[in-house]
DNA sequence: AATGAATGAGTTTTCATTCAT
DNA sequence: TATGAATGAAAACTCATTCAT
């Protein structure tokens, strides 16, 4: 994801920074347009000069993290591994942003829902479903993967056991630290592409 | 869950039901108390005879509605079946809760689950999940899952697989109708049950 | 015109004349919400319960005091006189308003053009317009004003002079007063009725 | 009027210019003044170098049109003609200038006839006032025109007839176009100083 | 129990104007 | 001259909640 601890950038940015602090803080809604330009140290009205609405800057925050989660899917697809660790790949870097930046995941956690009622839930996220999908395709004709399960569903079992872990760790839920967030992974990768590996096909008659 | 359907009942259920076509539309910050009142066919006055806030309009439709899982959940916990099995049920309960009711479904997973404003929630939400952990533990100790992996966070995992196939209904964006429903309780059993599985141990090393 | 001074009527009444006076002082677009709610002794947050919009505020006015004028006009078309002494009542009625209500006046001819952006006038206005075309088109046809002018054009010409005596009296340009009342009334109508008699036809020649 | 219209001219006729457009289509208060430098072409910044504010614009462009509308009254008012014939070349003067610049007629209408804001506004229209008030008078004195009216009262008259005409174009309920606007001419000129010749005078007892 | 008029705190947004570059 | 980022006062409007009837 794009740095965004240098606040050095330009105001633009600043703001944006803001807005990813104080969502994390109170949520979107109970957020005030005042609160994010005090935040940013800027008079609210510049806040207007950037972006539209209060709207835009959730939905520009979504689409800019977004987009870059879908570049790393997307050079995780292209990488030259198994299917198993192609998953593995993605189950890092989402999990591993947690660490990284625990505010922005924070919003997009408590928010994807509410970003997704204006939008049918933004371009970039069906994307990078898509690449998530792609790659169960692909081992499902590799052989790695059996191919009797739907893979769009699967992609849907693999993503939703990601979300959740983050929603349990934002929530407090869910124990936390570097050792918490390996086993995370772990138990992700073990139990999706155990279950998805192609000798359990026959185990399923 | 309870019935929502009689049209028998008093002026509070009608007002609850309201509530949850409202939420369930338009989200609970962005709906107003005079939808709601609409939607019931009384005059908003009245909300305030029954309820002391929006907010406890929301609770209470989260707290009786959870009850419910929760009581589902037991009973299966309770059942004398396979931990697969027993797994397979709960998924069976909360997926199919979708046909009985998407307006139900649409407001616990978009508001309910993810916002954490109430304490309480999360401490009655924790308690379902409790029970999956407890399942998957048992499935452990009598030897039909793995026992190398954490059970909380595979409860997590299963937990997340079923309320992510939830959203993508709830979004539109994942196929739907009775068939749907069935193959996607197949590949969250499938995939979740498959990975956990006794046999699957070795296959890590 | 409707009688808007008891202020012991609704409060919707209320409002709009306080509306009137605030308006009348500082103008449509200097006059604050806040300021009418305060001149007729309500809360702001009332005046949205009558009315969609500041906007609508003045439209209401527009469109009530027209409608008066419309009625009048109406009695005046319907009587049994020439049709210069129904010209001389029409202006009788539109030059005493400033005596009775001059507020209203004030409003109506400073924000005139301002009312009519968004509308095209008020349909009540063109009814007005309407209703002294037909009474000088009747003349025309039974011989008391000549029929070489058209009567739309002359409609014009007549209101027109109505309107900006009454300008004058708003912008204290031109001398007030009963007596100065009665010389408007009376200059309107010999110049007027004078350029349309049916012997100024030949002159023109 | 001065010439608007070669594009050769500097920056601040160019915003002048667009100025006089805006504000005739959206009226003084809703137009922007970023609207404004858009139109022209400018940055906003720009517009405060020549002028001092939004309102100064508003004055600059009265005064400018005001003064040739003086200047055309004066003339017409120093020439060897009856005062039908003085009449007729106001009239001909500020009617033909609709067709002429539509933008700027609407924009003195609209806005600066009107509104009050500035007395010094109300000072240089009572001038052109004067004038036709001392055609009349002088009409009077002469023989031509029936000298028992008040000529200040008739040149409202006179004013009020050929505005009323205009703000029918600018609102675009009257018929526009080359004959029209000569039908016009002849109307007011027809009915106004038909009314005030001086064989009505004894038709008056 | 039921109504809906009344309240007013709270918030987003607009936009004229300034000023560093 | 020219730009457009930055400011912040100002205002309309919303809506949960109260309460007299």
């Amino acid at each position: 994801m794009t740095d965004r601890s240098t606040g050095q950038e330009d105001k633009r940015r600043l703001i944006l920074d803001a807005a990813v602090h104080v969502f994390a803080q109170k949520g979107y809604h109970t957020s005030r347009v005042g609160d994010i330009a005090e935040e940013a140290g800027v008079a609210h009205g510049l806040l207007y000069h950037y972006f539209r609405s209060k709207e835009e800057l959730l939905e520009t925050i979504f689409r800019e993290t977004w987009r870059d989660v879908l570049d790393a899917v997307r050079s995780v697809e292209e990488s030259d591994e198994s299917a198993r660790d192609r998953l593995a790949g993605i189950a890092k870097i989402l999990l591993r942003a947690w660490r990284r930046d625990p505010d922005l995941v924070r919003v997009l956690v408590r928010e994807v829902t509410r970003s997704s009622h204006l939008q049918q839930r933004i371009d970039e996220i069906e994307a990078a479903f898509a690449g998530i999908e792609r790659i169960i395709a692909r081992g499902q004709e590799e052989g790695e993967f059996r191919s009797d399960l739907d893979p769009r569903m699967a992609s849907y079992v693999f993503y939703g056991a990601l979300e959740e872990i983050l929603t349990g760790w934002v929530l407090g839920q869910l124990e936390d630290g570097v050792e918490a967030i390996a086993r995370a992974e772990e138990t992700v990768v073990e139990v999706i592409c155990g279950g998805l590996a192609a000798d359990r096909e026959t185990a399923k008659v």
